[in-house]
DNA sequence: ATGAAAACATGATAAATATCATAGTTTATA
DNA sequence: TATAAACTATGATATTTATCATGTTTTCAT
C-alpha cells in the first residue's frame, strides 16, 4: 500500500501534475490571491505540459482563451514587424502568468510565444478563472497591479528603444539576463540565447549584435564559449554608452 | 427664482463644474461602469481645472494619488532618458483617464505629463475611487480592459521603435494624428505640435525630424503653414518605408 | 510695434547601423 | 562519426541618423 502511494506520487511528479494549491510558483503571480478552494477547483481543470526548446505555445492571431502559468523555463514573446523582422517584446520566466490579456478581452493574441529552453507550464482555461475575477476583489486587484507593472516596464522599454544606442541596449540585455536568472555552475548566464535572439531583443541586425558582442569580448566585459556568455565586468557593462 | 437657477447653472458651466453623472466624456473610459450614486459621490469631491498649454500636470517621481479625467485637450506623457533627451511615450486625449496606475500601486509616477494645448481636466482623489475598485466588479473589469489595451498598444510601439526607420515612424505619427483628431476647418491636423515634439515622439534628433518633414513636403505628402501641418496624401504616407 | 528668444531650416560632416559577401564553427542527426 | 544545416564571425561598403554650424523665420513679452 505504501509502495502504491509512493509510486502514485512519483508518477504525478514525473508527469508534472503538482496541484495548484501546493505549487510554489503561484507565490510569484496573481494566483496567490485565490482561496484554497478556488485553487483546488482550478487545479482540477488545468492542463500540465512540457514544452521543448523552440516549440510554439501560441501564435500571433490565435485565440488563447486562458492563462499559462510558467512553472519552469523561459519563453520569448515575439511580434513580426511590417518589414519582416521578428522583435522579441519580452521574455517570460518562471512564476509569470502568460496571457492575462485574454482573460479580459476577446481579441486574438498580439504576440507569438516560443520556448527558449525546456519548459513546464500549466494552462488554466479562461472559463474556469473568469468567475474569480468578478467575485474575488483581491485577485482582480492583483491582476491590475501586475498589468500596471507590465505597463511601467513597457513604457521604459519604449524610451530605451527610442533613445539608447544598439550597444547600450545590448549591454542592458546582458545586465538584465545576469540579474534575472541564476548563473550556472561555471558562471555563464542562466539562459542561452542565439545571436539572432539578442538581435531581436534589441532590434538590430544579427551581424550587428554579433559584432558588438565580439567587441564586448575584446574589451573584457564578457567571455564566451559557443553560445554561452559569461559576464566578467557587470559594472563596466552598466557604464556603456 | 428661475433667473437664479439659470445663473447658477451658467456659473457652474463657466467654471467647468459639470457633474460627473452628466459628463459626456465618462462614456469613453472606465467611469461609465460606475452606478449613478457612485458618480454623484465622486462628483462631489472631484476638482475641475483648466490647464494652459505648456503647463505641467505632474512630474516623474511625484505621487499622483488619483486619476485625471481628460475632458478637453491633449497632453503628452514624457520620460527623460538617461542621455538627457525627452521621449514622448504617448499622447493622452479627451475621454482618457490618466494615472490609473496610481490607483493600484503606491509607486511614484514614472512619467511627466505636460499639456499640449488648452486642457480641461477633472481630478478624482484615489481615496474616493478605491472602494469602487473592490466593490464594483464591472468597474475593475473595465479598468483591466483599459490596461490590457494600453499594454497591447505599448507592445506595438516597442516593435515599431525597434524595427522601423525614423522616416516610417514619423509618417506613422502623422497618420495617427490624422485619424485620432478631427482636422480643423482648413484641413490642418487637429493638434499642433512643435518639430521638437515630433522628434521626441519618434525618438530622433530635432534636426532629423525637421529634415524629414521638409522632405515629406517636397514629395507632396503634406503641406505646412508654420507649425500647422496638412495631410495631402494619407495613403502615400502609409506606404512609406 | 519692436527686440529678444524660441523655433525652424539646411548644409557639411561624423558616427552608427544595415547590408552584402564570404568563410569558419558548431550543432543536430542520419 | 560523417555530413548537412544552422549559427557565428568579420570585412567591405552603403545607408541612415546624429552632430555641429549658421542663418532665417516665427513667436511673444514689453
Amino acid at each position: 500500500m505504501i509502495f502504491i502511494m509512493f509510486s502514485l506520487t512519483l508518477t504525478l511528479i514525473v508527469i508534472g501534475m503538482i496541484k495548484c494549491e501546493q505549487c510554489i510558483v503561484k507565490q510569484f503571480n496573481a494566483l496567490k490571491s485565490l482561496e484554497k478552494d478556488d485553487l483546488i477547483r482550478i487545479s482540477g481543470c488545468k492542463t500540465s505540459k512540457f514544452i521543448k526548446k523552440g516549440e510554439t505555445l501560441f501564435r500571433e492571431g490565435e485565440s488563447i482563451n486562458g492563462v499559462y502559468c510558467i512553472k519552469e523555463g523561459v519563453c520569448k514573446l515575439i511580434k513580426l514587424s511590417a518589414n519582416g523582422k521578428d522583435q522579441i517584446v519580452k521574455l517570460v520566466v518562471r512564476g509569470d502568468l502568460l496571457g492575462q490579456r485574454s482573460l479580459v478581452t476577446d481579441e486574438k493574441s498580439n504576440l507569438t510565444a516560443i520556448a527558449v529552453n525546456e519548459m513546464e507550464i500549466c494552462f488554466i482555461p479562461k472559463s474556469e478563472i473568469l468567475n474569480d475575477l468578478s467575485k474575488n476583489a483581491n485577485f482582480s486587484l492583483d491582476m491590475l497591479q501586475d498589468m500596471a507593472k507590465e505597463l511601467r516596464i513597457a513604457d521604459n522599454v519604449i524610451v530605451d528603444m527610442a533613445q539608447k544606442s544598439v550597444k547600450q541596449r545590448l549591454a542592458d540585455v546582458l545586465v538584465y539576463l545576469n540579474t534575472t536568472f541564476d548563473n550556472d555552475e561555471k558562471g555563464y548566464l542562466g539562459v542561452t540565447l542565439s545571436r539572432e535572439d539578442y538581435a531581436n531583443l534589441v532590434g538590430t541586425a544579427t551581424e550587428s549584435a554579433i559584432r558588438i558582442l565580439s567587441q564586448f569580448k575584446k574589451e573584457g566585459y564578457i567571455s564566451t564559449t559557443g553560445k554561452q556568455i559569461k559576464i566578467l565586468d557587470l559594472e563596466g557593462l552598466k557604464r556603456i554608452e
